[in-house]
DNA sequence: GTTGATGTGTTATGTTATAACATGTAATGA
DNA sequence: TCATTACATGTTATAACATAACACATCAAC
């Protein structure tokens, strides 16, 4: 998981993390709340998820889709689209509406509105939870209206990229 | 189909303008963006704004291209996208992700960095200005990362339709 | 009058997502 | 025990959204 660092002068938000406690962290965090909620974390469930938590980069569902055919699953569209749903439902992924694109969440347990950070050249991603960015919500203006769901996207280029770039 | 009625005691941010007013500001700013940059507000560019303010709506690219047919233009897909584009790209359109469609934005002056606000029952949808959304960017915490470009979208339900709302 | 920039037209195809219906399995309880 | 229900998955077909690639026209500039 994202360990609390001291800040350098590199890009912060991009930092690396030790991605293998992040896989195992994970897992067991899903395990743990199917369990209490009594949700069925099924091999086809386990195994989405496992695809999407394994490099942790966005993965358009036909990308899933194939990995699932490579497994021994089924691969038609709705296989993975019901799945999706419903791991995006419970917190455990979101979509990356900017690139049809779907990605584990880096920590279920406190972001229910993420901030996504996208690099368009290099195309890396970076989830930002609310108490990280600056994005506070709900915001004390926007008044008779429930929000369910944000959607925040943040599309730009890093600044390695930017150092790289001539045109 | 939807139809939109005089705003009761209901919330702010969907409350009603003076839409016949806003229609005329719009093509007399969208002229004299045109006319000061040089561009081309060609027959088919016009026609396209004229359609997404009309009734200042979000609709699809296959929407427009049904109005652009019936307005005796053609109606092939890249015709839209790509108009489309073009608008988005000088500030008088926008795309609401959550909802694949297109909408005139509200006022092209000041909206670099909208937030939308989408009812799911309704379907209403509201452009929140970023110094009225609450939602100012850039943030300071986001570093090393320059923000080119940003998606807010607010998705949930307005109080009109909460009220109506058994479930 | 050729060149290059721009705008539009057209065909074909690619990509993303859902509807509708069928099958399997396990728990519930009459 | 057997119907009922809830849930998960499988399958076919199609809908909805978007772009690639190439053709043609106009017009200003050289």
């Amino acid at each position: 998981m994202k360990k609390k660092k001291k800040n350098e002068n590199s890009s912060k938000i991009f930092e690396y993390h030790d991605h293998g406690a992040c896989f195992g962290d994970a897992i067991t965090q899903i395990e743990d709340y199917f369990i209490q909620k009594k949700l069925q974390l099924t091999p086809l469930r386990r195994k989405v998820f496992e695809i999407l938590i394994e490099d942790h980069k966005p993965l358009g569902a036909y990308d899933i889709l194939d990995k699932l055919g490579e497994a021994g699953f089924s691969s038609s569209p709705p296989i993975a689209y019901r799945v999706l749903d419903f791991l995006i439902e419970h917190g455990f992924v979101h979509k990356v509406q900017g690139l049809n694109a779907f990605i584990a969440c880096s920590n279920p347990k406190h972001s229910h509105f993420p901030t996504f950070v996208i690099c368009r050249k290099c195309e890396k991603v970076a989830e930002v939870s609310e108490e990280k960015s600056g994005l506070n919500l709900p915001s004390p203006r926007i008044t008779n209206f429930k929000i369910e769901k944000t959607t925040i996207e943040l599309t730009g280029i890093c600044s390695t990229c930017e150092n790289a770039e001539i045109r």
